[in-house]
DNA sequence: CCAATGAGTAGCATATTGCAACCAAAATGA
DNA sequence: TCATTTTGGTTGCAATATGCTACTCATTGG
């Protein structure tokens, strides 16, 4: 599989060189990983993500055209015809990870004590462990034990 | 340390139940986790965050005083007058997990092979291995693995 | 046949962003 | 000392993006 960057054409970045900013160019947008996120928990249709998200119509239609567009979803055409499905790619999939680590700081920082909310489980029904950045060595890092080399 | 949501009132949820949207409310725009990021990166001063990321001053201003409402930077007044600081709260540091998830996914998926692009290193200069969710057993967890219960 | 559903479009109103100019206090520097 | 620059904004206006409502047009289901 080529790797390529998804820019469709016209589009420029933010800040070329940085891979975060790269990364909210491509679904940084109010609603785009709302979209995925339910399409990872079985939304597949146009109206399962509209009532999902609430999201308007319209627009709607253009983030499913930017993210199938940018390589993130695939539209696919159901057999039956006129039913569109769209499903995640391949890096539509990996933004699993950052998905969950969206989820885990929600749970530690938006809510309330006394709140409930949903919660992503294993096959066995226990909740994900919290996901820590680590070096090579397995010691946990965090925002002072590492930095940016903004050459190369 | 009181645990409370910090929505500034006023404020509503698009998707009260689920963590990942309520992240989204609070750092979801097309601003607020890049001017994180530099705030991770050591920028502290106004001036630093507008060179950085290029942003409009009035749309900086704004979004200063909102990641301050929310608990999410800290304004100080530097003791020499008028300068003023904006530093990383706890929850804004915890934000460094997302940040490097973001930062993976787009290394992998938003540069084609030849492009180069800043990367994260620990101390002694080593890129941060890949962030990957597990369960509780250390085993890698993926889309479909995991399930989001939505009662509870 | 008739109603409901799925996947949109079109038109308009509102909200959010971005740009450029302006401003006042503090620090700098000649 | 006194002009200039820096810092941290604010204001007004233009450009964009978003949302709401109404309309299509082809299938399905009964």
């Amino acid at each position: 599989m080529a790797r390529t960057a998804p820019r469709a054409e016209g589009m420029s970045w933010t800040d070329p060189a940085c891979p975060v900013a790269r990364t909210l160019d491509l679904v940084g947008d109010r609603w785009s990983l709302l979209i995925i996120r339910d399409a990872m928990d079985g939304a597949r249709a146009f109206t399962d993500f509209q009532h999902r998200t609430g999201i308007a119509r319209n627009i709607l239609t253009d983030r499913l055209r930017r993210l199938v567009e940018r390589g993130i979803l695939d539209r696919q055409t159901a057999p039956t015809g006129r039913r569109q499905n769209y499903v995640l790619t391949e890096a539509g999939r990996d933004l699993f990870t950052v998905i969950v680590a969206a989820r885990q700081w929600g749970e530690r920082h938006a809510f309330a004590p006394a709140e409930t909310h949903s919660v992503l489980v294993d096959e066995s029904g226990l909740p994900l462990p919290e996901l820590r950045p680590t070096d090579a060595h397995g010691r946990p890092m965090d925002v002072d034990t590492t930095s940016v080399l903004h050459d190369r």
